[in-house]
DNA sequence: TAAAGTAATCGGAATGATTCCGAATTAAAG
DNA sequence: CTTTAATTCGGAATCATTCCGATTACTTTA
């Protein structure tokens, strides 16, 4: 997602155009991976230092709902990254080193073969864990 | 996995017999679902009024790297819960009400066609979220 | 079955991430 | 330019989890 088609949810939802929300849709958009919160705050602080937790954690927390961002859990840490384009549902590989993903095509329940058909499905988690070429290398 | 075979594990590390450990395990075979933190402290301390959080917490954390029990994350949350027999690798449906599991006897792995030969692959995770049947009911 | 040695537990304090809150600031609309 | 409501700030509060030093309880060995 870009940070334009980001703006048109947020506006779209009544939020105002503020310099913090720049600046952390900035950060993910050149990101390009999953980051902790420790890590976002470390680098929005580069653009305005003084920066509130709260203002980061609010923020993230309404991406997030908004699906502007996409989050997971790892190891304990909360993990962030900018949502995919939204053009066909996938899941990913992702670093345990540099948090950088890779696009795995296939839903797994497009192969659930179980009968679930007594139950009401919310939603689903795939993901592969590992290291890249990159992180292996360096 | 039966108390017995934890038992198994935990004596070969030379961990020893605890009335902690025994109260944890039974909890967890009766209990046959996804638990958190704080529904064991509240079930384990029926048996044990004293109990502290560390040796809960210090617990549930050896017993779960020694694969006698299973944990996950939902919405923030620890889940614990029995690791299941290990006669084949499978995932789960994970009733986000009570915590009961539904096997589901697919891994999508076996299903991933992406090349992932540069990647070194550390874990996967593939969970179903929802309702079962008794909590829809009521 | 007593003693010794070591693991485990206890209780409470410390930590760390996240959230809450009231006051001040800022964006957007009129 | 004013107004209004959303947003942010700063710091305190919360909550789960972990740490720590002192005590207790296993298990082994004699």
């Amino acid at each position: 997602m870009s940070i334009d088609e980001a703006w048109d949810i947020l506006l779209k939802y009544d939020y105002k155009r503020t310099r913090n929300r720049e600046i952390l849709l900035q950060f993910f958009d050149q990101a390009d991976r999953y980051v902790t919160a420790m890590e976002v705050r470390v680098a929005v602080e580069q653009d305005n230092p003084g920066i509130s937790f709260d203002t980061i954690y609010r923020n993230l927390a309404m991406f997030s709902k908004l699906g502007i961002l996409d989050e997971t859990e790892l190891n304990g840490e909360r993990l962030f990254r900018m949502q995919c384009a939204t053009d066909h549902h996938h899941h990913h590989f992702i670093c345990t080193t540099c948090g950088g993903t890779k696009s795995i095509p296939i839903c797994p329940m497009d192969s659930v073969t179980v009968n679930l058909s007594d139950y009401e499905i919310e939603g689903h988690k795939f993901e592969i864990y590992g290291r890249c070429p990159s992180c292996i290398a360096g």
